[in-house]
DNA sequence: TCTGGGGTCCTAGGACCC
DNA sequence: TCTGGGGTCCTAGGACCC
């Protein structure tokens, strides 16, 4: 049997754990640079208020209403998702996390154990030690997991866990979930079915298995139908190391000047390099891409594309913004107000063995960078983040003076909350 | 004025190898 | 009129997930 344990509107829970005088009031957590709305809460999505609607559309749609407003704070929802991992982690034989707010438990040498009981226990614990609702749902399958764990979440009676164990509750559960609902059928696939007259995840499990193949030829919507038939099929993806990272933002405003485009590069190139780092890897390409505002129709528009390949793998935050810079060089032209940009690294492998170019840095310069780039995160993991930057990071204020931005500020995020669980300067009282 | 930021997998087709 | 039979690697595009 597989469990999936899935936080409630997670975004929106972490706030309410610091603040309680939300409970009941609608709650909803805006995108980076508060520009979309990405969580709400049960209120709020009573409100009929949609997931990505922009904010100042809510507002619009609003404007006498009472929601309470949050920028989003990744900083927050980072140590309080991990901390609900930290307790399934305890509390099964075999677990892998699937996104920040979801996490599959294998329940393998389990089946003595009342499930159910088990999952409103392991509701409870959560609770309590963290202040985070999550719902749990038990499968034999992965996609069936997510099927109960959607009626965990929308039916009170089920104690925050659901359970399907047997031939009948399957399809009962199926009869009453539209397919547009399943995991891995997306809008296409959805709209595609519908056409077949498939509205529930039921009437997709009883097509007969050739109809299938013929209708899609395509493993992916075959797997799912056999999970939602019982048979275990998708794969279970244990904690791979990615294979591509990306660090990309909008711009508060849009951005015509090269050195300032070449800053905020800077960042987000400093920052894959991080991330390389935390999962102990190198990447061989650096790409970048920047684009003007798609919803400007007034404006000229123009976006590009650009990979720069490292001779000598890497994951040093110095070679890689060296390289994110060239690679900008190459694909930005004056005179367009640009919005976004990003920084891609691909071609990750292990650091070791070194491969070595006779035309590149030599061993030990290789050494030392590495060497570099772990005292930095040592000193930016204790004292903060961005405590020590290159150059190149640095943001300089319009007039020259005082102390230029950070990295995390360079956006909007007029609503964000403290970080009462990860700073000590920011910790607060509940009153 | 204001519109997010990450990832994965699969397949077809082209370029190239012998 | 008729033109072999195996491969690999890479890329682009399309679908999906949170």
């Amino acid at each position: 049997m597989y469990a999936i344990i899935d936080c409630d509107n997670c975004y929106v829970s972490c706030e309410r754990v610091f603040r309680p005088d939300l409970e009941g009031v609608p709650v909803v957590v805006l995108s980076n640079n508060d520009g979309c709305v990405v969580a709400r809460s049960n209120e709020a999505k009573a409100m009929g208020i949609k997931a990505g609607t922009p904010f100042f559309q809510l507002q619009q749609m609003f404007p006498d209403k009472k929601i309470a407003v949050f920028s989003s704070n990744y900083e927050l929802y980072g140590e309080m998702t991990a901390r609900v991992v930290e307790i399934v982690k305890k509390a099964v034989p075999a677990y892998f996390r699937y996104s920040i707010d979801e996490c599959f438990a294998y329940l393998h040498g389990m089946d003595d154990i009342d499930h159910k009981l088990w999952g409103e226990e392991l509701h409870k614990k959560i609770k309590k030690w963290t202040g985070m609702p999550v719902s749990i749902g038990i499968a034999p399958t992965k996609t069936l997991a997510k099927v109960a764990s959607h009626f965990a979440k929308k039916y009170s009676g089920y104690k925050h866990c659901c359970v399907i164990d047997t031939e009948e509750k399957r399809r009962k559960a199926l009869r009453l979930f539209s397919i547009d609902d399943v995991w891995g059928v997306g809008r296409r696939y959805a709209a595609r079915l519908d056409g077949y007259g498939v509205k529930t995840a039921l009437d997709f499990a009883e097509r007969h298995e050739s109809w299938v193949r013929v209708t899609f030829n395509n493993i992916v919507i075959m797997r799912t139908w056999m999970e939602l038939n019982g048979n275990d099929a998708v794969p279970n993806e244990e904690m791979a190391k990615k294979k591509s990272i990306c660090t990309s933002r909008s711009f508060n405003g849009m951005i015509s000047d090269y050195n300032e485009l070449k800053t905020h590069v800077a960042n987000y190139a400093a920052r894959c390099a991080e991330k390389l780092r935390i999962q102990d890897t190198v990447c061989s390409v650096v790409g970048v891409f920047i684009y003007t505002n798609p919803f400007r129709e007034d404006l000229m528009q123009y976006w590009n594309f650009h990979e720069t390949r490292l001779i000598t793998p890497s994951a040093s935050t110095i070679t890689i913004v060296n390289a994110a810079e060239d690679a900008l060089k190459a694909i930005f032209r004056p005179g367009y107000k640009y919005k976004k940009a990003g920084v891609i690294v691909m071609g990750i492998g292990n650091p070791y063995p070194l491969h070595h170019d006779l035309f590149d840095i030599t061993a030990e310069q290789f050494q030392k960078m590495r060497k570099l780039d772990k005292v930095i995160d040592r000193i930016n993991k204790t004292i903060g983040s961005e405590t020590i930057v290159l150059g190149a990071q640095q943001y300089t204020r319009p007039d020259g003076k005082g102390k230029a931005e950070v990295f995390a500020n360079a956006i909007k995020h007029d609503y964000r909350s403290k970080n009462p669980t990860t700073r000590w300067a920011e910790i607060i009282r509940l009153t």
